[in-house]
Parts: C-alpha cells; structure tokens; sequence
DNA sequence: CTGAAAGCGCTTACAG
DNA sequence: CTGAAAGCGCTTACAG
C-alpha cells in the first residue's frame, strides 16, 4: 500500500500536523529534531506527497492545461509545449495537453479539462491566427498563445511578423541586395502581415519590391497544395532576375534551392535565399545552410506561463514577440 | 465559487449520494425522475466534476504520466504521444508529460510523476536504444516504448528495424535494382539493427551489397557532425555505380538527392533512393517525393496505452512494431 | 429506491 | 512548540 502521512505520524509518535508541517510546510515552527526525525522515517517509509488530497484541500492541482487547437505534431507546437513546461517545472507545476480535435467544441475540452482544476489553463493555436473564444468560456482560459483573441478579453501571445519580415529584409539590404523578390505563404495572417512588414522595410529603404509571390495555389497554405514556387522562380529568373529571395518557410526555401541549382545558379553569390521558420533539421542541412527568421515559439510558451503564474494578473491585451535572426550561410 | 455535488443536491432535495449517483453511476438504480431532475440542475449551475476529489477517494486520477528521456521536440516523440493520447482520451484519461531532463536522476522524475497518483507510467525514449531501469523503479513503469529495459522486468515497445531493413531491400529488389548501398546512421541501435535486415535481405536474394557507409563520422550520430553523405555518393558513382541507395534517415536522403543533382544524376530513373522515417514535410516536398519506410511511433504511442490500461497486465515482454512503406516516387 | 455516515489523505484554523 | 478536530468534494459500504 501507499503511505500516507499518518503512517509517518505514527511511526514518528507525532500528530499528522506535525508531519505535513515538517514535510512540506516550510515555515511551520517545531523543534529541528522533530523536524529531521519525521523527514528522516518519510524517507524510510518511500513517503511520495498525494497531490490528489492536497488539490481537493486547496481546490487546485497543480497542473496547467494547455488546450490546443488541433494535432500538437509539429515542431512549433512542442516549442511552445517546451516553453510552458520548462516554466512550469520550476514552480512545481506540470503540463497537461489537451487537443481540441475537430469534433469538439472548444467548450467541451475546456469543460474536460477543468475536472482537473488545473491552476491555470491556456491556448495555443497550431498557426498564427485569429480565434474567438465565446465569451462564457474567457474567464476560463489565462492566455492565447499564437493567436488573437477577437473580443480583447484574454491577453493574446503573437509572433510579430510584420517586426520580424522587417528584420529581415533590413538583413538582405545591410548585404547589399537591391532586387528582392518574396515567395509567401498565402491566405493566412502570418503571411499578410509579413507582406506588410517586406515592403515597409523595402519602402523605408526607397526600393521598390521585386514582386510578392504566392507559394501554391490555394487560398489556404496546405501541405498539400500543388507548388507554384518552382514556376516563380524560374519567371523570376528570366525577367528581371532578383538579387535574393525571400521565402515564406523554409520548405518553400528549399524549393528555391532546388529551382536555383537547376537553373545552375549559386546560394548566396548570384541570389541570397532566406525564410522563416528555422525548421533546424531542414535549414541547417541544407546547402548552404539556410539563414532564416525563428519564431518565437519558446518565448511564448515561457512567457505565457509567467504570466498564467503570475500574482497579479494584467489587463488582457496583445503582446508581439520578437523573431530571432539565425545566420547561416545562404546570404 | 466552484459548485459541489452538495449545492445539486440541496437544490434537488436530495443526498449527495443520489447525485453522485445520478451524475457518474451508471448502474446506480434510482427513478428516471431523480436522475432527469438531478442532471437538469447539475447542468443549470454548471456543475463540473472534481477529479481530484475523486482521485483522493480511489487512490488515483485519471492520468497516464509519460516520462521521457530529453527533448519532447522531436515530430516522432510527438507522434507517440499522440498514440498515447488518442487512446488514453476514449478511457477518460489525460497524458501529463514530463521530461528527464539531463541534471535529473530517472528515480527523482518519477517521484515527481508519482505525487500525481497517475493511472499508469509510460517511459519513452527519443531515439531506439537501450535502458537501464534501476530495478526498484520497474515497477512503477508500466511499459517501456522505443526502447529495450535491459532486466526485462518491464514489456518494452520498439520498432521491427531488422524487419523495416529487410522490407526496404526486398522492394528494391522487386523494382528491379541490384546495386545496393546503404547510408547508415553510425553508432546507434537503429543502425546497427537496419544493417542486418539489409544485409540478411540481400543475402537471401543471393545478391552482394554495395557497401554500407557511415553518414557520418562521429561513431554517435548528430545534427551537428560532418556529414560524409556527397564523399560517399561521389565515391560511389565514379566507382561501381549503385542502382539504389538506400539511406539512414529522409535527412541523409536530402543530402544524397542534391549530391545526385550534382552529379547530372535522374532519381529514379538513374538511381533509386528510398530511406527511413517518413518525416513527411521533408519526404514529401523532396523532387521526386521520397520513398521512405515510417517508424511506427503513433502505434508505440497506442499499444502502450492500451497495454497500461488493460486489466490483466501480460508478464513481460519485448514487443517489435512494423514499419510501415510510405511509396512516393524515388523508387 | 434513498439517506446518513465513514473515510480517502491532506491542510488549516482552533486550542492549549 | 504540538495536538485534536474540522473540512475539502467525492465514493462506498451500511442501513433502512
């Protein structure tokens, strides 16, 4: 059988008080050898604290729920996962993912979710998006992580796409590119707001932008979306030939790479290439390896658990994280 | 204030006991009338359940901790915890996942895992390998996924690599292909499991293989060490040219298609290439798409939680997964 | 068919 | 400095 504190009391000849004082009440006063004495046989006894009855005493466990919009496959959502966690840890909390599979309604998770009493529970979508949470459900949920919340009434974490796309343009002019050319992913918010970005920089700059191309067909970016990158570059290529290409991920870089080398063209002397995302696996083994803006995945994740941790919570607003140049050699 | 089964059950006139009842026991044998009654009032006040005061009458919540070795960031360990979830969540579960962190010692996590009084303890490794489970720590471990417990005190989940190896080759073989190299990853389980099913395959087509090669110099492979991928393939073409090369992993597969392209290569029309992994954003996206055996991370991820959560526990055992053949067009 | 009570393992006032 | 008791919100025998 497990054992519980009153087997320590016992053994100890002290009351259960007494126990869970020197085990976990880290101000109770009492003699230290009776202190040292009860730690001493709960080591003995292989004592593990019941996080179950502390909860129903204090009406939380301490765990965060993290509700996520769809399959918590890829690399970002795990970054994100990595971020709250590591925060987590050293509050003595754990991390518990949830997702919101297609059927559900946002609603039902959360309800599931909530039969833990969690300590705090948050958002995070799988792609930089807008979401409406329904409003009997904002109380319910401390912060969105990668999405905007539409009503304001949760503080919202974002990557600043239009900040990061500026950074890297700045990036490619500092190099002495003139003739930028952008591959974007169509149809979502990243990829609009990252246009925004692009041709402010380019404009900030006084050069006009080579053109903004979209990365397939369809109006949303999908895996599955037959690819028009190639076609791009190859028009690019024969009309007025860019300096650099910037692309909309890494994966649609890695089309340009292979578009280029057919062409016989060299990365970075005739075109530099750059992208968002940093896919490491991808971008570092590409040749060359690929310069790329890094989302800020971990911040997120981190800072959201700072602030669902947080004693005094803020008034919700939007917080724009930084991207993060990662310098390779494709520029 | 969050509401109780007491506050459903003054409302309703009735004990506790009845709501309990109504609410969760199914076979509990009231009137129809009760129960409508009960849900009706439970549902207006919006009752939702406390698991953890559940969890401290029956001595568990309904978790599944999963403990693992390092970084939860790779797409394959999302995949088995995708499994683990996907099957924990139509038994009511939920998977808390907690990373053995390098400083940490794998009895202290559990600990940690413990506090939680979970259902069932799953340990999964990131990459195929073997582990020690200190021996008073196997029987907290329900199961052992992606790698082998060396007492075999614990039923261990692995995939069938020799089986995967041999599977690859015979395919060749059928396509026709003859020259057969193999890019392996050195220094890790995997690899040296794959070279038996490659060899045992090719030995029992009566054919001599190519040669297999390191990817990279390191005797443990990593993202960060030399690649000796292009040194190979060029070796390989200006000696005695392969037909196929079969590779380590979709990454070693990049390489050797632009090692290929260098060369004026056609894949597959010159030279078959086919690999493992399936890490599908890189496979598919490749020119032509990759032919390439996945791991059977999801189905580790599901038979684990199946075998945590059936009631007579098999004695223990090492269990092998086969790989599965994703066809694209290298081959 | 339903109630009153005991008990799960903790923590927190309340007394000494 | 320490104990005895109450109580968190459930479920499970024990009675009727």
């Amino acid at each position: 059988m497990t054992i519980s504190l009153s087997d320590i009391a016992e053994r100890a000849g002290v009351s259960v008080k007494t126990v869970s004082g020197a085990l976990h009440g880290g101000s109770a006063r009492m003699s230290d050898e009776t202190r040292q004495k009860v730690k001493a046989i709960a080591e003995e006894l292989g004592y593990v604290t019941n996080l179950a009855a502390r909860g129903v005493r204090q009406g939380w466990l301490p765990l965060v729920g993290v509700v996520s919009d769809g399959l918590i496959t890829s690399p970002f959502a795990t970054e994100i996962v990595r971020g709250l966690d590591g925060a987590a840890r050293s509050a003595g909390m754990a991390v518990f993912a949830v997702n919101h599979s297609s059927g559900q309604s946002i609603g039902s998770v959360l309800d599931e979710v909530q039969q833990f009493r969690p300590r705090a529970v948050a958002y995070a979508a799988m792609y930089h998006k807008d979401v409406d949470l329904p409003p009997t459900l904002a109380g319910s949920v401390g912060v969105m992580i990668n999405c905007r919340e539409a009503s304001g009434r949760v503080t919202s974490l974002v990557p600043d796409e239009e900040g990061g796309a500026r950074e890297i343009v700045r990036y490619l002019l500092a190099a002495g590119r003139r003739r930028i050319a952008f591959i974007n992913l169509p149809g979502i918010l990243a990829g609009s707001l990252r246009e925004k970005g692009f041709r402010a920089a380019l404009e900030e700059a006084g050069i006009d932008p080579l053109g903004v191309f979209p990365a397939v067909r369809r109006s949303v970016y999908s895996d599955r979306a037959p690819s028009l990158v190639s076609s791009h570059v190859e028009a690019l290529l024969s009309g007025q030939r860019p300096d650099a290409i910037l692309c909309g991920n890494d994966r649609v870089a890695m089309e340009v790479y292979a578009a280029l080398a057919r062409a016989g063209l060299r990365i970075p002397d005739d075109i530099a290439v750059a992208s968002f995302d940093n896919q490491v696996e991808l971008a570092s083994r590409l040749d060359p390896p690929l310069t790329t803006m890094a989302l800020p995945h971990r911040a997120m994740g981190r800072l959201a658990m700072e602030i669902l941790l947080a004693g005094q919570p803020e008034p919700p607003h939007l917080r724009q994280l930084p991207f993060h140049l990662v310098e390779r050699a494709s520029v």
